[in-house]
DNA sequence: AACGGACGGGG
DNA sequence: GTGTACGTCCGTT
């Protein structure tokens, strides 16, 4: 492989080859690589080859080869089974480009000579940092500067949804009953499977449909989680073969682990890929989402969809543990519900996968691999590789870095604690980025300087993109385009800092640029802050590259923006501090714990430490209501809300219900017996109250405290209602009895109607547990006062009326 | 307060 | 084996 004179930023971003319509690549560690491109309704499978390559630390392993190693571009190369160029670069580096025309073959050479080097038996080069090596299909793109969807708008891509509706959670004990399917061409339909003879026709009837419709890419709401697993299993299970290649390629539908157990013993997610389609999770892109903007309140797909606006107003919504059951009664229900869902998968993925397709024809990888990786290490970390290795540049080598202090983070003040009016927020844009940029901090082990390129010319091309958005017609495929584009590019920029700072297994990572950035960072919120406050401001938190602070009472927006601007104009010219909002009042509890208030009247509650984990309804409700008076100064509302709610308990005016927590148990009942008598615990108490003796760990279970001292379950009625059916549907040729397992019916009387619950001690959590959490705001006698059981005043208290929370003002 | 383990999500 | 790492919350020391 040549290598080349310097290469342009647009290489380390977009690589070289302008070939268009790349839709998919497989390829293996012989060198011999499939590539399907689209032109419009065509897709022709191209074979190419590519010769397999690997960076080594040194040649020592393949001293053993003797002349069948030689160095690239020598006479000798022409018989040589492995050929080397050194690279430029320093001595402790990747400093050799190993390639040979079987991969598998270079792999075997250098376990062969690691394994005589070490005297132990080594399982993979993975084993080794002696290596640094990269999967066939990214060593051909990268290779090759090759990059999917060049010239490709999203919707050009063939997309099929696939979603199966199964008569339990787990393979082993449920079946598939029907399959929704639809795609980007305009196919809606169900695979019905009535019977349990019917599945394997089902699963063969949809391969053949996948083969027929011959999608780019196969979709779906957790498809790594739960579709392909369970379809997985119970293909094996009927001995139906997975058919879902795309020809030539490979056939069958293949598993793998997302990563080898040797380097994390944490959970391992499984992964499934086919050659000539890829598969995308729209759930990855959904975490991926949320991980930005945190305004998702589940990752659920109905839930998401109706926050994204594409839920059908005739949408048919069932309980999960239902589904099953209706289908029995009213297919044609199911059917319709199904056909929802993948309508709901196609609407997300046009949503949400634009940055991903974005990113595909940028990073040298799969599009189904770019659509579930992180930025840092799944996207610009490749980028780099593929510049170096254009650049015939050494890898660097990290050295171990043990016993470093901890990398220092980025400013965090609390500077009041209380209730402000007149809240301004203010934070500065893309700070990170904008001090490596400006102080041009990249690590210094890349000498090409490549990551700092990457993050100068994206940032550039993402304010063309930002404009462009802006240019073009709104809601129009262009605008869309753009913004998924300027999107990618903000996912990457932002990941830079991160990426400097990740440990030793990012090539790149280096520490003291990380703390030099974070250090820099500090400097510049240092500096608003004492601006801020010169001006008068009263400062309540400052959090890494943003600050609250009241502005004087009665001050217009138009005053709010322009003070903002003026500090800005004394900051360094690249950074840039921004007006980001105001709030009509905050109530500052510690850092980064705190409430606001729009001015629209719109509660917004952030922080741990302001959210109950156990979360009692009625003290949810409570808090809010005491949140809105404490920050209105509204003691007498705030009095009253405690007032009306203690008398609810007092009287049993609330039913059992808003009372009851809701925990997840963990412990497997022998477990818990075993402990039981050291240490009880409400949850399991309430199950074996109840008569329960067997329960799964991961239950939830809502209980709450009785009178009498023990501990009642509360049962959801939609959960427990219907149990999963029994699973051995082959063995007695049919599945249509629901079986209930071995628990106790569940108390007749309905559970809403339960008032037994322990009054002392629930206005007790009331005080200690919601009420404190406005504790803060008030001095101690005064919250004593607020929050005492009774009516009746005490010596020394003043009216109710009279007490004022502790203000956060300016200075008059 | 610090640490380790489980969950999410899917029917 | 088509490949390198999740945040967050909960329960326990």
């Amino acid at each position: 492989m040549p290598t080349h004179p310097p290469t342009s930023s647009d290489e380390y971003l977009f690589g070289w080859d302008a070939t268009p319509g790349i839709v998919s690549v497989w390829a293996d560690r012989e060198g011999r690589a499939l590539v399907w491109r689209r032109s419009g309704d065509q897709v022709r499978c191209e074979r190419a080859r590519f010769r397999p390559w690997l960076f080594a630390a040194s040649l020592d392993d393949l001293a053993h080869l003797g002349p069948r190693l030689a160095a690239a571009e020598t006479p000798a190369a022409a018989h040589a089974l492995i050929t080397y160029r050194e690279l430029e670069g320093p001595p402790d580096s990747y400093r050799f480009l190993l390639e040979a025309s079987s991969g598998r073959a270079l792999e075997r050479a250098l376990l062969f000579g690691a394994h005589q080097r070490l005297g132990r038996s080594i399982a993979s080069l993975y084993d080794l940092d002696d290596y640094y090596r990269v999967g066939a299909v990214e060593q051909y793109l990268m290779q090759s500067g090759r990059v999917y969807f060049r010239a490709m708008a999203y919707t050009e891509l063939h997309r099929m949804q696939i979603d199966f509706e199964t008569t339990a959670l787990d393979p082993q004990r449920g079946r598939i009953f029907m399959a929704a399917v639809r795609d980007t061409q305009g196919l809606a339909l169900t695979l019905d499977a009535p019977s349990p003879a019917d599945e394997a026709a089902l699963i063969a009837d949809l391969c053949a449909l996948v083969r027929s419709r011959d999608p780019d890419v196969i979709e779906n709401h957790n498809l790594f989680g739960f579709d392909l697993p369970f379809l997985e299993a119970r293909a094996a299970r009927l001995g139906v073969q997975l058919n879902l290649g795309r020809a030539p390629g490979p056939r069958l539908l293949e598993r793998y682990s997302d990563m080898p157990a040797s380097y994390y013993s944490g959970r391992r997610r499984e992964r499934f890929t086919v050659a000539g389609r890829e598969l995308i999770d729209t759930m990855d892109a959904v975490r991926r989402h949320d991980f930005v903007a945190r305004d998702l309140p589940s990752h659920r797909l109905k839930d998401v969809a109706r926050v994204f606006g594409i839920a059908s107003p005739e949408r048919v919504y069932l309980a999960g543990a239902e589904v099953y059951a209706t289908y029995r009664q009213n297919p044609a229900l199911v059917r319709h519900y199904a056909l929802d869902d993948v309508a709901e998968v196609d609407g997300l993925s046009r949503q949400l996968l634009g940055a991903p397709f974005a990113l595909a024809g940028m990073a040298p990888r799969r599009y189904e691999r770019v659509s579930s990786a992180g930025p840092a290490m799944g996207i610009l970390e490749p980028m780099l590789v593929r510049a170096y290795l254009r650049a015939g540049a050494a890898l660097p080598r990290q050295q171990q870095q043990r016993g470093l202090p901890p990398h220092s983070g980025g400013a965090l003040y609390l500077f009041a604690t209380g209730v402000a009016e007149q809240v301004v927020k203010a934070d500065i844009a893309s700070l990170y980025p904008s001090l490596m940029r400006l102080y041009q901090i990249g690590p210094a082990c890349d000498r090409l300087g490549a990551l700092l390129q990457i993050v100068e010319r994206l940032t550039d091309l993402r304010l063309q993109h930002k404009d462009a958005v802006r240019a073009a017609p709104p809601g129009s495929a262009l605008a869309h385009t753009h913004h998924a584009l300027q999107a990618a590019m903000k996912l990457i920029i932002n990941s830079a800092y991160g990426y400097m700072g990740a440990g030793e297994m990012a090539l790149f990572a280096d520490r003291n640029a990380a703390d030099e950035v974070t250090r820099r960072g500090r400097e510049v919120l240092d500096h608003v802050v004492a601006a801020l406050r010169a001006r008068g401001m009263a400062l309540i938190e400052g959090d890494t590259d943003g600050v609250y602070f009241a502005a004087p009472r009665g001050w217009a927006e138009a005053q709010e923006r322009a003070l903002v601007a003026e500090v800005a104009a004394t900051l360094p010219a690249g950074i840039r501090l921004e007006y980001e909002g105001r709030y009509r009042a905050m109530l500052s509890h510690e850092v980064k714990n705190y409430a606001l208030l729009t001015y629209d009247g719109q509660l917004i509650v952030r922080g741990v430490a302001l959210r109950s984990s156990r979360a009692e309804p009625f003290g949810v409700r409570f808090l809010h209501e005491a949140l809105r008076c404490t920050m209105a100064g509204d003691t007498l509302g705030l009095r009253a809300a405690y007032e009306r709610i203690a008398a609810a308990i007092r009287t049993r005016e609330l039913p059992a219900a808003e009372l009851a927590t809701r925990v997840r148990i963990s412990k497997p009942p022998e477990a818990y017996l075993a402990a039981r008598s050291a240490h009880k615990e409400a949850a399991y108490e309430a199950l074996l109250a109840a008569g329960r003796t067997t329960w799964q760990p991961g239950e939830r279970v809502r209980c709450y405290k009785a009178q009498d001292g023990g501990y009642v379950w509360l049962p959801d009625e939609r959960e427990e209602a219907i149990r999963e059916e029994a699973g051995d549907d082959e063995a007695e040729g049919f599945d249509d009895i629901l079986q209930l397992d071995d628990q106790p019916p569940l108390p007749a009387a309905a559970a809403d109607d339960r008032r037994d619950y322990d009054v002392e001690h629930y206005l007790q959590v009331l005080v200690t547990s919601y009420a404190g959490r406005v504790r803060k705001a008030f001095a101690p006698e005064d919250f004593a006062q607020l929050f005492r059981p009774g009516l009746q005043l005490g010596l020394f208290d003043q009216p109710i009326d009279q007490i004022e929370p502790h203000w956060i003002r300016c200075a008059e």
